[in-house]
DNA sequence: AAAAATTCCGACAAATTTTGTCGGGATTTG
DNA sequence: CAAATCCCGACAAAATTTGTCGGAATTTTT
């Protein structure tokens, strides 16, 4: 239950591959990522896409292509990764659908659960990248938009 | 990943039912609460069971038998509940093993999800039952074991 | 213009985890 | 002694997560 799925544990290692090359900051692609950790790449390579689709990375299709850490990516927090990857964060089911529980009238599961799910989504916003990386500062991301 | 599992679910719900009859307090089946919300016999049972081998609940084999409320189990946090029905919480499994990750080198996972698995537990471990029923105070528990 | 490198996408297969079921044993009450 | 109950482990089923495959689209290189 509170074990992070292979598509976050991914992402953040790729995160961290990018941040560390950062002064420099050059188009990674999802096999460097891939050999580098020995990660399966088709996944690893889904997540990024899912990241850039978000708004959180740059790609780039074609030879010499790949992905690219977005300005202001350092402040993107677990939570959004979260449901950029994975969908909206509920401790129970019955929240995705506004607490219609529709199991048993006595449950009371959505009623005790609404604070702490607010509570929890809090927690892992307060969780951002710069922090979970150990970051000391985000130097520059050159604004370079095409690979060569 | 952040679903509460079936059987945290099935907890919480017994101490709900129990937490309600309170100032009363008497022996309740797993029976009677598998009844009261429908989920399955066997599974809260069980539930049950771990629980009050954890110290939590008080048991009473026998015809007129069941469970009770422990005295300071509104005191219990959501992660000791946790670590009693599902094991130790950590984020990646590698830290069951204290950062053995044997799987890259590289991974450096184990090292940035350390401090915030602390964090997490913290979280979880400032949950407490009382808080999380909603409860205003537990009037009391009459200290009888034994059923008749 | 063709070939290579890459992102993009969905369908599906395999592995793992969670959830539920069963059968039986032990203890207490009436 | 019978009934009610907790206790326990093994296993089956369901759900979820993880990984694989096949192919399409875009860009760069030759």
């Amino acid at each position: 239950m509170f074990h992070l799925t292979k598509k976050l544990e991914y992402s953040l290692l790729a995160f961290s591959y990018m941040a560390q090359l950062l002064p420099e900051s050059r188009w990674v692609t999802a096999k460097e990522i891939s050999d580098h950790y020995q990660i399966p790449y088709e996944v690893v390579a889904r997540c990024l896409q899912h990241l850039a689709r978000a708004g959180v990375l740059h790609s780039w299709i074609g030879a010499q292509g790949g992905y690219r850490l977005k300005a202001g990516w350092e402040k993107k927090s677990l939570l959004e990764l979260y449901e950029i990857l994975e969908g909206p964060m509920n401790l129970v089911r019955c929240l995705d659908h506004d607490g219609d529980c529709s199991h048993v009238a006595r449950c009371t599961l959505p009623v005790l659960m609404r604070p702490l799910n607010q509570k929890l989504k809090k927690f892992f916003q307060d969780l951002v990248l710069r922090d979970v990386l150990n970051l000391k500062e985000v130097i520059n991301e050159s604004k370079v938009t095409t690979p060569s």
